[in-house]
DNA sequence: GTCTATAACATGATAGAC
DNA sequence: GTCTATCATGTTATAGAC
């Protein structure tokens, strides 16, 4: 479902993919997904039908490169919060925001990725083996933007594993938000990040953590906890 | 998105409707949504492919007239379960094993419709109108499973949001649980309401409030407590 | 007005020639 | 790598039967 891997990386067929992308994700954009054909996108970039499907096996890996790209950009950008500064509440607010602004031009791109990665018979499914790296990274993200000694190690998992969750839902929210710079969005995100940090010391007392283990027991053994998570950090 | 609404209801088109529909799931069930054209829907009733979608404007429309069956199914369950008893925990944990039970040898079918009430283009999506009277309906029964005098009514409005939420998760698991009966699901369920409702008194004392009263406003000016939730109990 | 059949269309995807 | 058929399938149009 990515660009057909089994092609060469000749320089060629790189500019000629890339050139592809560009102008389906424009159109996407314009148009929406299903008001786009692939052969809108062969004609737009010159070429038949065919030779569009030689460079991206279906209209869906299309969409994958986007994602993929946007992860990318993501990763780039958390490398740099993280460099700027230590403190909880900026992280976790600079991660969400960052990631809405990123989409803040592409609601439309987005819509139909969350079909697609919603999709359970998918194999871009966002529990696919194909999707899971993506989704993984994600997560250490958030585990990174709460690391502190002041937090212990299962709360620090099972907070990364709340607020990708809740980030899903941050995102279905702001595709429906249709207010001004999706300005209601932002404000969901910073009102509830000030809800639940200050949970975080209240949850790192003896006194939570006998029902805090039981919790994390019960994820992991449910397969739950990424195992990337438990690795490193 | 459902049978056709402006097609009378003369015993014999409801007849054929809902013979159609037997046969669709049963074919949805065995070979996947994807694995059964509407062509093969037709041929198997013994019909054109312009009869079959006479009585359904579109191969989504069979899939919603299922969820349709199913949120009745559950109505009556609940009504049934919540006379037999007040106890908190049996009836949430009762809503949450009935809707699983009944999908169990349904899953090819709850991933479809997975698919299609997922999809945020879909005039069916989560979201739309079409099925909100279904959602709404859906968050008032874990409202009146914990409907009790000890919970604060905004507790019980934002508790009842959460665990309808928890449940959308709980079906995700669900669908990939491979585990005999999906008795993994079953456990996990048990396992998050023994977790969550004790939590339920503890929020419930003044000392909660607070901040039980900023995230209310939160969620309310954002739009996220339905209306239904509101009104009555 | 209620139902059914046939033909046609649009579009995602594929096969095979060059 | 690219092109020109060609296919499969959801959906629509239209004509007619009862």
């Amino acid at each position: 479902m990515t660009p057909r891997a089994s092609h060469g990386d000749g320089a060629k067929g790189v500019q000629t993919a890339e050139r592809i992308l560009e102008i389906a994700l424009r159109m996407f954009r314009d148009q929406g997904f299903d008001g786009t054909t692939m052969r809108d996108i062969a004609s737009a970039c010159g070429m038949s039908l065919g030779a569009a499907y030689y460079h991206f096996e279906s209209k869906e890996a299309l969409l994958l490169a986007y994602y993929q790209r946007l992860h990318e950009d993501r990763q780039r950008h958390a490398e740099q919060l993280f460099a700027e500064t230590s403190a909880l509440r900026e992280r976790v607010i600079g991660l969400y925001h960052h990631h809405l602004a990123a989409l803040r031009d592409d609601r439309r791109l987005l819509a139909a990725l969350v079909r697609i990665v919603a999709d359970p018979e998918s194999q871009a499914s966002i529990f696919a083996p194909e999707t899971r790296n993506i989704r993984d990274a994600d997560i250490r993200l958030f585990r990174r933007a709460i690391d502190s000694d002041d937090v212990p190690e299962q709360l620090q998992v099972m907070g990364a594993l709340g607020m990708w969750t809740l980030q899903l839902g941050f995102l279905l929210y702001f595709l429906r938000d249709d207010s001004e710079g999706q300005q209601r969005t932002h404000e969901l995100v910073d009102r509830c990040v000030d809800f639940f940090l200050p949970l975080l010391p209240l949850l790192s007392t003896p006194f939570a953590t006998p029902m805090l283990d039981r919790l994390y027991a019960t994820l992991d053994s449910a397969g739950l906890i990424a195992s990337a998570l438990k690795a490193d950090r």
